[in-house]
RNA sequence: GCGCCCGUAGCUCAGCUGGAUAGAGCGUCGGCCUUCGAAGCCGAAUGUCGCAAGUUCGAAUCUUGCCGGGCGUGCCA
């Protein structure tokens, strides 16, 4: 049970104490079971206490008696309490509340003791999970923009798997299509020295393909149009080895942290003709029916298309919205061709097959008017609406010098994730920093928003990402851990709850009430699908011990040099608080490394000063 | 027109399952390195929470209407 939880227990329990002893009121015991909406929050000011409860305020109406009574009666009840240490009325009836060190101290023991599990729950104890994301188009390199979609997809998968899910990672191929014709296309054009047209793709890894194909046995070029798109998709998602500029959208985005389980092909579900079998289930299903030549794919079956298109008919107001989703939406067109829908309606019966408990999809902002359809269809395969999620985040837009750029994959201007990562790994001087800075940029906003990204701003300002703060925190939590190692008589744990009583200053005890939130904060970053609230809260973290060790350099957790010279230190220093002082360290450390490990940043141990940030000044 | 997202400090954004004096980073100004890492710390200034009405003991948070911005509204993918 967390502290919180067991703060709420104290006063539930003190609250039926109340209520049976006749102290509120006639209505008392039916009140505290009626009126359970209030709650253990934690109040912005320091001074207000670690935690504190409306309860009072809530039960006011119920139990008809003023809020201040009842937090008085509230307040002598929770005396002698096991957690709490003190209570008192505050304002309009909030009860501030201040918990036993002895409290804290079994939560940070428990910490110490389950070092990178704390927080987690049991693996494979929740549902089976397919998580599809990235899934940009396969003829062009991963953008800043797509590695926005992967960052926040590989967040919510990674949360899922720490609250105790089965995930599997999934990336779709758009290998199929016009735009891999007009890929194949260029890529040919290319080779043949011939310039390319509109419809073609500009970038000048076109020619980088070109050439290396040239190198290839037997000559890709020598095959059809089909054959060569295959090939240059291959060498698309797996590089051109050797080469910086085209490492491979796999490379990029294990760069960025990133790995798949599945990759899956829509071009293969042509040629197995899993799109034919899908759009004779919905058939089968009453799900289709065909107008002028084309086939509609129809929310609820054809009798629902028909009622609505009845009721179109003398409507003036549905005739308007007739052509909304529900009356259609075309998977085979006149001309006898597949939409992209329609494979997209055989690949999610494909995950359907393959035994899913809940389906995510995590697309742009661009795609949200698709949702409707996408659950539709999900629902008419048979999974009920709650098993599946889309998931949207807004666009990323991309600046040059402050200036909106249109940046288009075709026109070969976009800003790849690549470069990026490269600028900034080497601002850094650490590879990965890049990485590491990229993840945080895009988990430090709520999905929500709309981001702006200039590719000369974030070079300027690479070592202005906070990340670099955060991390710098838990180099310095190491560094303390690697002192008190050397010293050589400090690495234990406290052995008992009673050698932790000397860890007792105010700030200590308040980031320990912090380290006690990390379980929740996980459990509700990832039950939201908002991996920045850890963002937020490393933060916090980092700010709050930060803060202290610079503010507590007169009495340090380690006896310094100077003081261990003196001839008889180690009979007058306090070895006890020193290693009560050292699990709450360990403590820090392990909540620290866990919340990063949950956004996918590392923590490194040591941070060398980079070249720039000293020429800066 | 309709649908989704956004509008909070100079800038970028948290806070939105209602709570006390609305927060952080960057930027600005002023301090702190002989001692556990100065990529750090302390302090100061800065707000009609887009506007209006409603719900309530209490609204940045919920409801409605309006204003402004982004995205979408294909027999494109």
């Amino acid at each position: 049970m967390s502290l919180v939880d067991r703060v709420r227990t104290s006063i539930e329990s003190a609250l039926s104490r109340l209520a049976s002893g006749g102290a509120l009121g006639e209505k008392g015991p039916r009140a505290i079971t009626e009126a359970r909406g209030w709650t253990v929050e934690r109040p912005k000011r320091p001074e207000h206490g670690h935690y504190a409860t409306n309860a009072a305020m809530v039960l006011t109406k119920a139990v008809g008696m003023p809020p201040r009574a009842i937090a008085e009666q509230l307040v002598g009840a929770l005396a002698d309490d096991a957690v709490i240490q003190s209570a008192e009325i505050a304002g309009p009836g909030f009860v501030n509340l201040r918990l036993r060190p002895r409290a804290i101290h079994e939560e940070l023991a428990a910490i110490v003791a389950a070092g990178p599990l704390y927080g987690r729950k049991a693996a494979a104890t929740g549902e089976r999970v397919n998580v599809e994301f990235v899934s940009a188009n396969p003829t062009g390199p991963i953008t800043v923009a797509a590695a926005r979609n992967g960052i926040y997809g590989d967040a919510i998968a990674t949360l899922l798997e720490l609250t105790g899910h089965r995930v599997t990672r999934e990336y779709y191929i758009n290998d199929f299509g016009n735009q891999v014709k007009a890929f194949a296309e260029s890529v040919r054009l290319a080779h043949e020295g011939k310039p390319r047209g509109e419809n073609h793709y500009q970038g000048a890894y076109i020619d980088e393909i070109a050439r290396y194909l040239e190198t290839r046995k037997p000559d890709p070029f020598a095959a059809d149009d089909v054959e060569l798109a295959r090939t240059c998709i291959t060498t698309m998602l797996h590089g051109v080895p050797g080469s910086k500029t085209l490492p491979g959208i796999r490379k990029t985005l294990s760069d960025l942290g990133i790995d798949f389980d599945v990759w899956f092909s829509e071009e293969s579900l042509h040629r197995w003709g899993n799109v034919d079998v899908a759009i004779e289930k919905l058939r089968a299903g009453g799900y289709l029916v065909e107008k002028e030549g084309a086939v509609f794919f129809v929310a609820g079956g054809a009798s629902a298309a028909k009622e609505r298109e009845e009721k179109a008919a003398k409507d003036d107001k549905a005739q308007k919205a007739y052509r909304t989703e529900e009356d259609g939406r075309v998977v085979k067109k006149r001309d006898g061709a597949w939409t992209y829908f329609a494979s997209d309606i055989a690949y999610h019966a494909d995950k359907l097959s393959r035994g899913y408990d809940r389906i995510i999809d995590v697309w742009g902002a661009d795609h949200h008017g698709y949702i409707p359809r996408m659950k539709n269809v999900l629902e008419a395969l048979g999974l009920p609406a709650e098993k599946s999620e889309i998931l949207i985040y807004q666009l990323v837009n991309i600046l040059r010098d402050g200036e909106a750029v249109k940046s288009s994959k075709r026109a070969g201007n976009v800003i790849t994730a690549d470069e990026v990562m490269e600028e900034i790994d080497e601002a850094a001087g650490r590879k990965g920093a890049g990485r590491d800075a990229l993840r945080f940029f895009f988990l430090s906003r709520s999905a929500n928003t709309t981001v702006d990204f200039d590719l000369e701003i974030a070079k300027k300002k690479s070592l202005d990402n906070p990340v670099f703060y955060v991390q710098y925190g838990h180099a310095r939590l190491c560094s303390i851990l690697r002192k008190a190692e050397a010293i050589g008589r400090y690495d234990t744990v406290p052995a008992s709850i009673d050698a932790w009583a000397k860890l007792d200053h105010p700030d200590e005890l308040a980031i320990g009430l912090t380290l006690s939130r990390w379980p929740d904060v996980l459990a509700e970053a990832a039950a939201l699908r908002e991996p920045h609230r850890i963002v937020f809260y490393l933060q916090d973290l980092a700010r709050d011990f930060q803060s202290y060790f610079t503010r507590m350099k007169a009495d340090p957790v380690l006896p310094r040099d100077s003081t261990r010279q003196e001839p008889d230190w180690e009979k007058t220093w306090d070895h006890e608080k020193t290693i009560a002082r050292l699990g709450w360290i360990r403590a820090i450390r392990a909540v620290y490394a866990s919340a990063l490990g949950a956004i996918g940043i590392s923590a490194p141990e040591r941070m060398e000063l980079p070249q720039a940030a000293e020429e800066d000044t």
